[in-house]
DNA sequence: ATGGTGACGTCGG
DNA sequence: GCCGACGCCACCA
């Protein structure tokens, strides 16, 4: 049988939805887990996540908490790591927390567009 | 096996 | 808009 939606692993969805991520821009799980159809799994969607933190072809970086805040920076290789990416894309990050979260907020179904 | 934890979010009040 | 309860389910002690 061919690779169907379901038959990839949940974690495969979550680093596929998060490379289709745009170039400073950020996005949050809630986003991820609607368009996987899971909402309410959000928490794995973080789960996944934290699996990709060391992958650098994956941005992990840009998926926040729906607060707009570094909820995982710890997670990564070092704790200043996340921000560090963040700024380096012209994210401005202050207190753990994106400034101008709304404005660069980006929804996984932006693409149906 | 069991209970608690966790990069979270949604719902009702 | 804030707060408590709930859902979600892999992982860990």
């Amino acid at each position: 049988m061919q690779t169907s939606a379901s038959d990839i692993p949940f974690i495969e969805q979550v680093w596929e939805v998060s490379r289709l991520i745009p170039y400073g821009r950020v996005t949050n799980y809630g986003a991820i887990a609607r368009a996987l159809g899971t909402a309410r799994s959000s928490r794995m969607v973080g789960w996944a996540l934290k699996a990709a933190a060391d992958q650098t072809d994956i941005p992990a970086h840009r998926v926040l908490n729906r607060h707009g805040r570094l909820s995982g920076k710890m997670h990564f290789s070092s704790p200043c790591k996340m921000q560090e990416l963040l700024e380096a894309e012209g994210i401005q990050v202050v207190n753990d927390t994106v400034v101008h979260f709304k404005e660069l907020f980006w929804d996984p179904f932006e693409l149906l567009d």
